[in-house]
DNA sequence: GGCTTTTATAGTCACTGTGACTATTAATGA
DNA sequence: TCATTAATAGTCACAGTGACTATAAAAGCC
């Protein structure tokens, strides 16, 4: 912060939040994407977000916009893992005027979701991939975002945040798989998770069958370890 | 980035970026920080920053900034290493007005600067540390700032930008150990070293001795690689 | 009932990378 | 000349992992 400070000197920017929120369903990598109603871009796919209220920081933003979106509760949305990413400041990024965007990441489990209320009409769990042409500048933001939840995959034990309270070692190696989008080995997964104290935790009692074939698979929820020491380097190459 | 907008209906924001600078010097980390002359926090010290302008980017009013406290020319400024760290958005972070702050981290080589013209009057090389009470949240950027590098150290071959442009090993050693504050052994560190293709590149042409005791060193360069797979893990704990 | 299919779990084996060392080489200064 | 210092070379045991094979427990079909 400089000196020379004039608090009319400055140039007034628009601050903004983009959400780049994943979820794992069926499979496949999901991204909440809305349907923009106005110009520019009218009729596009673009990231949620909002502005940043005058007394509110970016991350409460972040949060209540995905709230808004969504139509979570906030209980929901205060457990959730949210990271900021980045801020996007390029002066030409919106075409009206100045606005610079802090970018969150946030990571959603497959649960059945209202989207009803509220600003959430037109919001949509997109497969990631499918939509190539969004709003602005958030194609780039969405693939910075899962470039950085793919890296940090594999030194956190951030996948179970895409899994509910309870989860087989199928469910998170699919998590793995899907968002990797590589095939890993089914045993070594298992010794990898098992040996890493504090990533998950069996739950007692029987091994519930959600009607599937094969054996059953136990169940297991997160355990209170955050690292992965040594991480779980996916097969083939660079994280970056 | 919503609809519903008017480009009248948003709060003014200021938008600075706040820089920090590191630096190994004699076995020890150093940062750059400046002293500040006006109310609030008038004589304490501060990161090097200020406001970004109406048709620049955030990373171009790193440069600029760093360009002005340190008197570097641009071409130096141009070839470091800039990385941005985080936002920090709260609202009252600065007491006088809403002001969002992009956080960026540089590595700096420890070369003979001039450190003169300009804003550079009131900028010094301060060792890592010594400083407890920084202005405004900058202790928290700062700190945030140490523990990143530490971390990308482990992962990149980010520790060249420390060093000038030829360098002993024993240096670049030099460079994890201060980063870290813990002790390497040195063979390890060499056979990781030269095992990881592209990260150094040895010079040919007789051991400069720059007038030590002991056998001279070989000196090597920076090589094209930018990732270390596997990591170079410091000895004890987590990175975070 | 016995079969095949499917999925979970258990275990083996070789190889890579690393931590903790010892040994040797090449310079300096007393 | 010799101790000192620092760079470089090499050794050894062990942890973690990739690529497997084998067994267990369910469902679905004849």
């Amino acid at each position: 912060m400089p000196d020379g400070y004039d608090p009319g000197a400055f140039e007034p920017f628009a601050v903004t939040v983009d959400l780049a929120v994943f979820t794992v369903r069926q499979g496949a990598l999901h991204v909440l994407l809305v349907e923009r109603g106005e110009e520019p871009y009218a009729g596009w796919w673009a990231l949620p977000g909002g502005f940043v209220r005058p007394r509110e920081s970016a991350e409460e933003a972040a949060r209540r916009e995905l709230a808004e979106e969504t139509g979570l509760d906030a209980d929901a949305i205060t457990a959730l893992h949210f990271e900021q990413l980045r801020t996007y400041s390029e002066p030409d990024r919106d075409p009206r005027m100045r606005v610079v965007s802090v970018a969150f990441a946030a990571l959603l489990p497959a649960l059945p979701e209202p989207l009803g209320g509220g600003d959430a009409a037109r919001a949509a769990h997109v497969p990631y991939g499918t939509v190539h042409d969004l709003a602005f500048d958030h194609g780039r933001i969405l693939s910075d975002a899962h470039r950085r939840i793919g890296a940090k995959l594999e030194y956190s034990c951030l996948a179970t945040s895409f899994c509910p309270p309870e989860f087989t070692l199928g469910e998170l190696q699919g998590v793995y798989e899907t968002v990797w989008g590589t095939a890993l080995d089914r045993p070594n997964f298992r010794r990898k998770v098992l040996a890493t104290p504090g990533f998950v935790e069996q739950v007692d009692g029987p091994p519930r069958r959600s009607g599937g074939r094969g054996k059953p698979a136990a169940r297991y929820r997160a355990g209170p370890a955050n690292a992965l020491h040594p991480p779980l380097l996916r097969p083939e190459g660079r994280p970056e």
